[in-house]
DNA sequence: GCGGCCTGGTTATACGAATTACCAGCCCGG
DNA sequence: CCGGGCTGGTAATTCGTATAACCAGGCCGC
């Protein structure tokens, strides 16, 4: 006896010995085999000797014959940064569990050797796929070793078109950001939205697209002025929103590309005496669990999908999709607080500090 | 040639066949095997084949072989919920990278029947330990079958003291926090605790024992109507903050047990007026880094030292400490932002809207 | 009274890598 | 000219499981 029970376990062995059986009867009997008969007394000696020698199958052993594990790889850049990181991580779980499936997670920080190496781990593992998950959702380079193994891109786009990438409806998403605005009697509606570091930041152009799309139908012509680049946290809501309301022309309604930059600014509004939704409505985007419930007023915000994300990827990455660019977008629903109110009189701004 | 490369993959003997020598041979060149002489020739040849065959070792086999994985399995209640998760993991994944380990991580969302179910899946797949992982610090009861295998928790501590725990300094950081506000002339200083479901919070109970000593050592009787107990969430803080400033004798200072608290504490001051930390100083708990940072002005707050928390867990795993309820507890350091001023004069204050 | 067919199992093998034991050939000393 | 040692490898076995192939004994039918 050595210090953690049987420090190798016990194995067929060892319960076939001491139910006086074969090792195949005891694989038989245990895997309830299709086809096979045995008396009742001894699948009750098999279980009886299993359970009293506390056997668990030796995964190793079982993937080596069988060839295919029960383990999906999941390689992500994030976890520690992004709050819903879990909430992908949640729904790729979920979904490998029901399937029977454990996930083996990595998380690369960025890190390029990280990367690699890990996902040379995992293949030595003969994972059975790997979810290749971005902590925002952007256009990026698929390491070619995932070519061996079924993969899915999520959140984010295969620059090479050679993966199914699974990914929220940003311009969509955007539309329906400012349709909520204009249907609530908005005509000066300003959108914060996120810096693109490298020009290619799906998130930050199809929100605004979608914003400029759902003006244009309501016969507004977007005023440049009005579309500001903050860097997607609560300092650049905070200075851009600052800055609109202080302009010549400040908005009714402010649009943030994501709850962070709607926290910034909520704060900036406080600060010029100005109330949500009374001076000013405002609508964000991420449904941040831990934040947009919490502001005052609730911020009414575009929720990304996440969880159905992450199911979907393992979804698609078991029904063994055939290989390809193929990318499905997920519909962002807008959940409704109380940060939208109709537009005061214009009278009653125009200065930004009444 | 199927769908994915190779499915079954390029095994030894394949680059033996490639490389005209023995399976023997491509293992202890490829592993570069003590003791052993081959030529320098053979040692290319082999090199070579394994390389174009794009030979990779099938974990599984050696695994089966030599009688321990690779592996460390992660089990946790969150992850989805508590957005710092994130820290733990990455901690504990840098470490088991570096020790040439990858994580198999589960988080249960608290669902005892995918516990159990994961924790049988793990020893199956013969994890050199495990990691049982806790949201907040607490005194848990650890299933029974990680007796099987080292195992430490982290972040709570094991009710029946059988498994070697983690988790932070709570009583020296509530001393700290409350020193803090102390030392900047505070007298009377509030404290909006946790919620104790069950009366065994440990993070409640000792940053609340913290709070008493400092108070009591500087020569202050704690003032019971001072301790207020909330939910741990922006609501409670917002709710306690506004009761005690319109109290009778409102407090100078509040040490709120956790940043989300401050975050609703710093929402009521605003609400009645009073600044921070012009009129009330706030110290937090957690030093959370999507909030901390961004309120305005910047929380002064204690941190969880989670990375280097998970670090450790997976050292003592690899340690193999002997099997003990000893419990390590990690310093809190105490992170200077803007929330903490000297008192102002208590005339000013008194009535709650000056 | 013997072939055939159930019943209730067992034997043997493969999966892929690591490792121990062994071996052929050659050189060298005596 | 024979034994010993070195060089450069190979053969065989092991890990634990799943499964295909096989087999002994009893019973039945004809």
């Amino acid at each position: 006896m050595n210090r953690h029970g049987s420090r190798s376990g016990t194995t067929m062995n060892d319960v076939a010995a001491a139910a006086g059986v074969s090792q195949a009867t005891v694989s038989l009997v245990l895997n309830d085999a299709a086809g096979t008969r045995f008396s009742e007394e001894t699948r009750q000696r098999v279980h009886a000797a299993a359970n009293r020698l506390g056997y668990r199958t030796n995964a190793h052993a079982k993937v080596l014959r069988d060839g295919v594990a029960g383990m999906i790889g999941f390689v992500g850049d994030f976890v520690a940064t992004a709050p819903f990181a879990g909430k992908i991580i949640e729904g790729a779980q979920a979904k490998a569990w029901e399937s029977g499936l454990l996930l083996l997670t990595v998380n690369t920080g960025g890190d390029k050797a990280l990367e690699a190496a890990s996902l040379e781990a995992m293949l030595s593992y003969k994972v059975a796929g790997v979810v290749y998950a971005a902590m925002y959702h952007r256009v990026l380079d698929v390491p070619d070793v995932l070519a061996e193994v079924p993969a899915v891109v999520l959140n984010s786009r295969d620059r090479a078109g050679r993966f199914p990438s699974i990914a929220p409806q940003e311009e969509a998403g955007g539309y329906v950001a400012t349709k909520r605005l204009l249907d609530a009697g908005h005509r000066r509606i300003a959108m914060i939205n996120l810096g693109a570091p490298d020009g290619e930041l799906p998130a930050a152009v199809g929100r605004y697209d979608g914003y400029r799309r759902a003006l244009t139908e309501a016969g507004i012509d977007p005023d440049p002025g009005l579309h500001r680049i903050g860097d997607g946290h609560e300092s650049g809501g905070f200075d851009n929103a600052l800055a609109l309301m202080t302009g010549k022309q400040p908005p009714t309604a402010v649009f943030c590309a994501n709850d962070r930059t709607a926290w910034g600014a909520y704060q900036a509004l406080a600060q010029l005496g100005l109330s949500v939704p009374g001076d000013v409505s405002v609508v964000g985007f991420d449904n941040q669990e831990t934040l947009a419930p919490y502001l005052r007023p609730g911020l009414t915000t575009l929720e990304l999908p996440f969880v159905g994300m992450g199911r979907r990827a393992v979804e698609l990455l078991l029904a063994g999709a055939e290989r390809d660019g193929r990318a499905e977008y997920f519909e962002c629903p807008l959940v409704e607080r109380q940060s939208v109110a109709v537009p005061r009189e214009p009278s009653h701004l125009g200065t930004g500090t009444p």
